[in-house]
Order: C-alpha cells, then sequence, then structure tokens
DNA sequence: TTGACACCACTCTAGATGTAGTACTACGTT
DNA sequence: AACGTAGTACTACATCTAGAGTGGTGTCAA
C-alpha cells in the first residue's frame, strides 16, 4: 500500500473513467494502469484489492463533487423566485451530465453497493448528506418550496439524467432542456413568489 | 444455437437472477448454467456470445413484464381522481419493487447500453413505447393529468424506486409510501376532481 | 544510509469459452 | 415392428486468456 496521494487520485480518477467506459466488467487493476499510463502492477500497489479500490473510488467521487462555491453564491443572488430554481436547476443537470464518466461510475458503484456491505454505507452515508445539504441550502436561501419539494426535484432530475446519458434517444436530447423547466414548474407550488 | 424456447426462457430467466445477484462481471455462460441447474456448456450452445445474450435477456425481460390485464382494467373502475392516481402508483411502485431482480438487471442493462449499439436500440424502443402506453393509458383513462404530468411521474417513481433497491437506508422503507403519495400529490394539479 | 517509491518481469492461478463426442428421445418411414 | 434421422442433452476436454500478486532492482530524497 503506497502512499503517494497524487499518483492515488490519479490512479482513482483512471478507475473512474474506465468504469464508466468499460463497465464492472473491464474494471481491472492491469485496466486501471493502462488508463492511467503507469506501469503494470501499480494499482495492485495501491490498493488491496477489488472491493478497497471500489469503495475508494466512492469517497474520490465525493471529493470530485465538492459543489463550486462560486455556484453557490451564484444562487444566492437577485430574487428568490421559480425562475431562480429553474435556473439553479438547470446548472445542476448541465453540470452533472458534464461530468458523464462520473455519473455513470456512481450508477455502477450503486449496483455494486448491492452486494459490498462498506460501500453501500459510505454511499448511503454520502447521498443522504448531499439531499440535506440540498434541503439546507435550497431553505435557508428563501428559494421556494419545502423539503419535499427539494426532494422530488432530486428524484426526477436524477431519473431524467439516467434517462440522457443511458439511452438519450428515449427524450430527444432537444427536449431535455424543456423537460427540466416542466419539472420545476409542476413540482414547484404556485406561480413563482418566494416561499 | 438450440432451439427449445422453453430452456431458452429457463436461461434468460436464470441469466436476469445473475445479472442482479453478481453483477454484469459475475455474468458468465457458467454461472448462467449452474443457476439454471443444467449442465455445463448448455448456455454457451443457446447463446452466440456475451452480447447476444445481454440483449435476448432484454428481450426477455419486456416480455416478462407485460402488463397484467386485471390490473389494467382495475385501473378503469371507480372514480378517476387524484385519490384513484395515487392508488394506482402505489401498485406500480409495489409490482415493480417486488420484480427486485428484475430491475436491477435492466440497470445492469442499461449501463451496457451504453456500449452496445443493438442493445441501446432495443431498449430504447422498449422504454419509449411504454412510456407512450402509459401516457396513452393515464389519458384515456380520463385520470387527471396530461402527458407531462405522465412523464413526471415517470421519471421520479423511477428514481425512487433505484434508490429503495439500491441504497434501501437513504429513504427508509417506512418512508417510501409517503414518498409516493408526495410525489402524486404534489406533480398532479389541483385538488383531485378528474381532469 | 535508509526508506519509500517507481518500475519491470515473471509466475501462478483461475476461469471461461467453445467444441468434439456420445447418448438419448421422438418422430417419421417402410 | 424395425430402422433411420434430426434435434437435443450431456460430458469432458483443450485452449486460451488475462489478471493478480510479488520479488527484485533502480532511483530519489531526507
Amino acid at each position: 500500500m503506497r502512499q503517494n496521494p497524487a499518483r492515488r487520485a490519479a490512479l482513482l480518477d483512471a478507475a473512474i473513467e474506465v468504469l464508466a467506459r468499460e463497465g464492472a466488467r473491464g474494471l481491472t487493476f492491469r485496466a486501471v494502469d493502462v488508463e492511467a499510463q503507469v506501469p503494470n502492477g501499480t494499482a495492485s500497489n495501491y490498493f488491496d484489492n477489488r472491493d478497497d479500490m471500489l469503495t475508494q473510488i466512492g469517497y474520490r467521487f465525493y471529493e470530485r463533487l465538492e459543489p463550486d462555491p462560486g455556484m453557490l453564491a451564484a444562487g444566492l443572488e437577485g430574487p428568490r423566485d421559480r425562475a431562480k430554481v429553474t435556473q439553479l436547476m438547470h446548472d445542476l443537470v448541465d453540470r452533472i451530465s458534464r461530468f458523464r464518466s462520473g455519473y455513470l461510475a456512481l450508477l455502477e458503484l450503486r449496483l455494486e453497493a448491492t452486494r459490498r456491505p462498506e460501500l453501500r454505507r459510505l454511499l448511503t452515508e454520502r447521498i443522504r448528506a448531499d439531499v440535506d445539504a440540498n434541503i439546507r441550502y435550497h431553505t435557508e436561501a428563501g428559494l421556494p418550496g419545502d423539503a419535499t419539494t427539494v426532494i422530488l426535484l432530486y428524484l426526477a432530475l436524477n431519473w431524467l439524467i439516467v434517462e440522457r446519458l443511458t439511452l438519450p434517444d428515449v427524450f430527444p436530447e432537444d427536449r431535455i432542456h424543456d423537460l427540466v423547466t416542466d419539472v420545476v414548474e409542476r413540482i414547484l407550488p404556485g406561480p413563482g413568489q418566494s416561499a
């Protein structure tokens, strides 16, 4: 078990790419070595086994997902109405969709979590924290809607992203934008005044 | 390539179980043979290769998912109000959740579809048909809400099921029921009269 | 000089694939 | 009733692949 944290991070990022591109089946130490352009055996030196690697991928993913402070601040500017939420949700969907490999890797991790208790614990904790943070942010910013609103947005947008990333022709790309708008308009109460 | 359709179906059902339980990595001809309790080499005789098998699993899944005629009829009884939709959605979520292995296998297939054009085509077609059928059923039954409503229900409930099946502790089991209710109440317009 | 790491090479192992060969069953033919 | 044929089931095998893990050597920095 090597210590070099930069190298470990590089390996994990490579692992995320492999996981997204080749699937759980293609995720091997070797493949990670190749993707990270390091000599064979390196990944093997950094991770005890596949289990260990998968868990560390989970950590790494959330490390990379730390929300952009600039973005958070942007959410606090201007009026707190429904249009604002719509814009925030568009930004959110775009940001996640742009990290395609990360999101696909996370889906793979979810499925793996089905069989790996430690991974399951990790993901459960992170996602709960994520949902809670969204709720807190939303309500503290005085945006319209309550905790349930935020959860519903979370549910609908997540699947919308799944659909977009895995079967892009079910909802054609040019309808995605409208769908995000629809989601917000239908889920948020009232015609746009704050709370 | 053998013809016996009963045996082929049994193999595919076994494959669904393996896919859900062991993941894409564990899905091998051998594993399917074992699961189906047939001699080694049988799956190899029935499928050209893994690709072929995965595609056939996709077909088989939708074969098994044919909606229950009794259930469809039940949706047409009684008043067409919001309570009715809530009940239908509860039934839907329960029905899918009960076929846990099938749904998990389908998620695996979605991820595989990322790399397999034929599988992607198949799933796209089936899911589109499924969504369209839901919309048609919903509107023709005179249930409250329009096409967008149905799509939003589809989005939110799908992710709710993902959450339930992969990370059951994010939303504890006893809150799922309330969440389904919330989803319907927030997404459906008005206080419950028909359309 | 020591320790941590990068790099390289090698072996071991496991597991999967696909096929060749045999046996069985059912059906049709004469 | 005997025979032949086709389609399967079953078994065993030969092959192949690739990945895991480790030991050894070189390198750099404290």
